[in-house]
DNA sequence: AATGAATGAGTGTTCATTCAT
DNA sequence: GATGAATGAACACTCATTCAT
């Protein structure tokens, strides 16, 4: 077994950091490298260049947020479901903001370059929105309701990022819980 | 006299949609005078560089959007004025799409260089909010709320700009207000 | 009798400082512009371009310069013309360090461009260093003995300019002179 | 050990000379790279940027100067020290032009960004003149002394530079050193 | 696996100059 | 006579990438 790669995981971590810190296009891989404690060149000994490097880490994090998702909602009936995925994304903020910025508030065109059928975090809401309405709620679009959904946790998210509400972002899971319910028309969950 | 500046407005046209779709960091000085059929060396007459252009673009598209917020609100009640800033808001982005992304969709550092006591489409919204609030709606608080409404269009705006939802986007107007309404705990207007 | 030109002496002081403290290859024709208080294109109504202006400075000066040692010379024997020969100089340094400084400090290629045959500082100099030799001083070359005494001056000049010896610079003028006559051979003048 | 550096002293060669040729400002880092047959790049991975370049090339060659005229010195009584001296300095001028050029005749700022208490060719002089007014020759103030002292000798080489000397400066060695005692007003040398 | 050296294409900006008014 | 507008070429410098060790 030979010698194990010193320089991916610490180019990793500073990648993520400065992708979501100053934005793809800002960041070059003078940054990255020096960051990360390493030589520029052994950036490409791992990826073949910065857009694999972007690519590579949006596709890992992007899993983890997807299943994150599926596994709060699992089998639960669809008003439980909107609290659990609520606070699982709040306190996924919290715990690893990079990972959730990257993925979800980050502009890039990474997601273009996936496979079409690719499970996004998205579709894991629409369906969600989807088994809500079916249970009584609102008549409504899915789509709509899954982009209400989202827009909903997601500014409240960048609202605190920009120091518009006070931290942590899991203090407001149960306003945010609440509000997606009225949005989907369901009845209030008893506390 | 002497002649009449004649790379201005084209610039600023080609800035503004290239900032857009591009992003700041994505866009060369020699994209945008291509894109407005000029010299790069002109932008440096009315500029003093690709930042004060784009702070120029922001401060000012930034006013237009608070006044359309501020007028479609006007005086009336909330619920009413709830509706009317969904609709001002949706109808922008039909219109003026770029206008709507620049100010409200792109990320930039350029809010952070402006006074700090600039009235932003935010505050409007927040003071939306706390009127509803005070009307007889949720007890919540208005800066959430504030972030939900905003959350509600612009995640809709979202999906319509990369097709998740089919334009135009004024089309969802009704759905994005009574949505809204829900929110803040109001009873849904009548049609 | 048309309106006089008004742009033409704050631009040909401007430069001329501008040209001395900075050089004429930093100074740019913005700088001089400003610094005169008129506009760029106007430098272009009266030379042909920076070139141009550098030159009409230079012969000009150039010119005063030759004369002031020409005057100061006049029919004295060499004791007494070199000591006044130092004495215009160093007065000159006092009372217009610009035009002494552009002349005979600063680098430039612009006496090149001069005819050939165009008296300078140095033939009178030359001229000088001439007289003395044949007045019985040391038996030199002149052009070496007119570099000698140039030199003197031109150095205590520069040694005055960056502050290695006090000012004003024709209180070294006795010194200076004394110096050049030991280097010629000849007695000292009495005072 | 990654490949040596194949750029940084044919960069150092084309600077020394073009800076010496042309002037700091009129030289620009495509010259140097064209001339030095190497990317303009490859600059930048040796020097911080043209700043740098020329100060690190000066403070060099400062030092090769400094050290020359200390050795030339010695510990040899004045008058032989003047004659060492004058001879070291019109022999470097004969063997490394453009070191002697860009060190003693070029215009800079560098010399203002060295540390105050740098050692310099005019303090190895001034300490020269001190010497030789304490033993014996006239009562003058050492630093102006310096300043004829350099000036005689500067003043020659420019005269041998523009052509109205002829080559090569080691010629006129003796004819410097005379000058050189009669202006400290010491006796000259028996040769 | 990792690196310092090197590069061609690109960055934002300034240059001296010309033009239209 | 004087100006603001406009420009092509050049500026110093950075980019992502490749190469030799």
């Amino acid at each position: 077994m030979p010698r194990p790669p010193l320089a991916r995981a610490p180019l990793r971590q500073a990648a993520l950091r400065l992708f979501v810190e100053q934005g793809f296009h800002a960041t070059g891989i003078r940054d990255i490298a020096r960051a990360a404690g390493v030589s520029e060149a052994a950036l490409y000994r791992h990826w073949s260049g910065k857009d694999e490097l972007a690519l590579d880490l949006f596709t890992e994090h992007l899993g983890e947020v997807t299943t994150l998702l599926d596994q709060a909602i699992g089998s639960r009936p669809p008003a439980q479901a909107v609290a659990a995925a609520t606070r699982a994304c709040l306190d996924l903020y919290d715990r690893e903001p990079l990972v959730f910025r990257f993925v979800l508030m980050v502009e890039h065109d990474l997601a273009r370059r996936l496979p079409a059928d690719r499970r996004m975090p998205q579709d894991v809401i629409a369906d969600l929105a989807r088994a809500a309405a079916a249970a009584g709620g609102v008549k409504e679009d899915p789509d709509r309701l899954s982009a209400f959904l989202i827009g909903l946790f997601l500014q409240t998210a960048s609202y605190a990022l920009y120091g518009r509400l006070p931290g942590p972002l899991a203090s407001h899971a149960d306003a945010v819980a609440a509000a997606a319910l009225r949005v989907l028309g369901l009845p209030p969950e008893r506390t």
